[in-house]
RNA sequence: GCCCCUGUAGCUCAGCCUGGAUAGAGCACUAACCUUCUAAGUUAGGGGUCGAGGGUUCGAAUCCCUUCGGGGGCGCCA
């Protein structure tokens, strides 16, 4: 399509400028402003080689132009030389095409790719943050899966060490047996309240930290109490996580608890330790030495032998790649961790744990207008707050707006799909490094460029075609409104979209294309009436109209949206 | 002190990697458009020294240097 008409004029001006391919690749850009063609070729660059005037050069190998099968037109504007895409034939192959199930989608097979995202502490639930991450990680497996990997979606649960340890403590001594369903409430925000708590009270009595250092020993130790308890609370986060992740619509191949890989993973670094990998410092702990990466070294395990933060993940790093030997290995991490990943990728290619390449999708901060989200100042959004109030928003908007008649459920059900959806788009819209500003009040708007905006896209074209379906042949010659042929010319760039999102682990491209997409269907649907058409305009709006709402719906689906057929 | 990210319209952000022809959206504001496939839509309007200075180039928001502002990191925290 688009490419093989890149390639047609490639290798039509090597020929007409003597020129060889490698010359010519990379000259030709995609025109901005209406009119300027579908590419272009400006022709400085080749001055500069063959030290002619450019305005020549561009007349020269316009003299020179073979006939095109794919380009309709080429003109020259100075030193530059346009070339317009034959916009039938495109018509024609983009409608074919983009109606297919994996339009798009790479059909290379390519091999595995594990994507490590959430990793959430057991203390306390999820906040935005980490629904930034998770929507961030699905959606780059979503991305990579299209583009013809496959894609592990795995998460590992920190659900041992001091922070758990201070919910316990709390909890065993204020908690007179309470449980999360004595107190109607989930598990996570029942086991947060107790963290919350102790940091409270010990504020007041600093013993208390002294104790939750001691019953940390004896979580070590394998205390069966500790670990009874430990268990129980442990058992009620993850419901609570299990339910959120339920409602933002995420799910894992493989989940990792840190409680379970703990052990083995001081005994790896120390067998490490004895092949000489890794060096004593002077007050006893075990170092990686990182200074011919140009890093900081780097502890890896304490003096007295209990783990670090890195002890986990290399063990992890180790296991991940003994199970899948995966081709790219992706972590989901916030960049306040940039150098902990350097850090780690240097140590594994040191211990030759080394499968195929690594990758920190590092995201920038989620801060409020007023600023950064503190816990201890109570500002951090809770994740199952916001995704209901979303959807309390949206109900009150199906309800006030139209005169559908939905019942109660699948109003229910509708505005959880629009609201997760706005979420979604919301924290996937922004490239990943940006440190985002998130606002609630234009997080629940509903219009512009938001997820619902491109969700009514669809429902309007599904509308269309629930009325009335494309049947015969395409006849695109019917096809050449402005309107109509800008949307084909988009619809033609979808697979290059879904390889670059791939390529640079950029969901926000996908939004961006999503958006244009419903954008220009828009202006479409204003000017380019389907059904009262006559037959033959009629039947080849209607395959475009399919074509649109195929291509809407994969769009939203790469972000992890849910199509809606109705709003 | 050193390292990384960042600065584009009143606000929130694309574009920068891979330099090209008049710098784009959305929100907000103003004015229109529903007996016409769902108005969560569309159209029109104003709004910019692309933080500043220098350099490279035929050409710089984009590349390089300097500088100022904002954020993050430099833990035997995660």
């Amino acid at each position: 399509m688009l490419d093989k008409a890149k390639k047609e004029i490639e290798d039509a001006v090597a020929k007409a400028a003597k020129l060889t391919d490698h010359d010519v690749a990379q000259l030709l850009e995609v025109p901005r402003v209406e009119g300027q063609g579908d590419f272009a070729l400006p022709c400085f660059k080749l001055a500069a080689k063959l030290k002619k005037d450019p305005k020549l050069i561009a007349k020269d190998i316009f003299a020179h132009l073979p006939k095109f099968k794919l380009i309709k037109k080429a003109e020259i504007v100075g030193p530059y030389l346009n070339f317009f895409v034959d916009t039938e034939n495109l018509t024609k192959t983009v409608l074919e095409e983009a109606v297919k199930k994996d339009y798009g989608f790479s059909k290379a097979k390519k091999g595995k790719v594990i994507v490590e995202f959430l990793s959430p502490n057991t203390n306390k639930p999820l906040s935005l943050g980490h629904l930034r991450n998770a929507a961030l990680g699905d959606s780059v497996s979503r991305i990579l899966e299209a583009n013809g990997f496959k894609v592990i979606r795995a998460c590992l649960f920190n659900d041992r060490g001091v922070h758990i340890n201070k919910s316990i403590l709390a909890y065993q001594r204020w908690g007179k047996n309470r449980t999360p369903k004595s107190e109607g409430v989930k598990g996570d925000h029942f086991v947060g309240d107790y963290y919350v708590m102790f940091s409270k009270k010990a504020e007041e009595d600093p013993k208390l930290n002294d104790e939750v250092q001691e019953m940390l020993q004896k979580w070590e130790a394998g205390d069966r109490a500790t670990l009874s308890i430990w268990g129980t609370l442990n058992g009620w986060v993850l419901d609570g996580f299990k339910q959120t992740l339920k409602d933002f619509g995420i799910e894992f191949d493989k989940e990792y608890f840190e409680s379970a890989h703990y052990k083995k993973a001081k005994q790896l670094l120390m067998d490490y330790f004895k092949k000489g990998l890794f060096k004593r410092d002077d007050k006893g702990n075990i170092v990686a030495a990182l200074d011919s990466h140009g890093l900081p070294d780097k502890v890896v395990l304490r003096a007295d032998g209990t783990s670090v933060y890195m002890t986990q993940d290399i063990t992890l790093a180790k296991m991940k790649y003994d199970e899948f030997k995966p081709e790219i290995s992706i972590y989901v991490v916030g960049d306040e961790q940039n150098l902990h990943f350097q850090q780690l990728f240097a140590i594994l290619k040191m211990l030759g744990i080394k499968a195929g390449q690594y990758h920190h999708l590092s995201y920038g901060m989620v801060n409020l207008p007023e600023g950064r989200m503190k816990s201890r100042e109570g500002t951090v959004v809770d994740a199952d707050d916001l995704i209901e109030e979303l959807a309390d928003t949206v109900k009150v908007e199906i309800e006030t707006r139209h005169n559908h008649e939905f019942n109660e459920k699948k109003t229910e059900e509708l505005a959880h799909k629009i609201g997760v959806g706005a979420l979604k788009y919301y924290l996937l819209k922004f490239e990943p490094k940006t440190t985002m500003v998130f606002d609630p009040k234009r997080s629940v708007s509903l219009e512009g460029d938001t997820g619902p905006y491109v969700q009514y896209a669809f429902v309007r074209a599904s509308k269309i075609l629930e009325k009335e379906t494309a049947k015969g042949k395409i006849k695109a010659e019917m096809l050449n409104l402005p309107e109509e042929i800008a949307l084909i010319k988009q619809l033609a760039r979808f697979p290059e979209v879904i390889a670059k999102a791939g390529k640079d682990y950029q969901p926000h491209l996908i939004a961006i294309y999503a958006r244009e997409l419903a954008d220009l269907f828009n202006g479409f649907y204003e000017k380019a009436p389907v059904l009262k058409a006559n037959k033959e305009v009629k039947n080849a709006r209607l395959y475009l109209v399919d074509a649109v709402r195929h291509t809407l719906q994969k769009s939203l689906n790469l972000l992890g949206i849910d199509e809606v057929e109705v709003m």
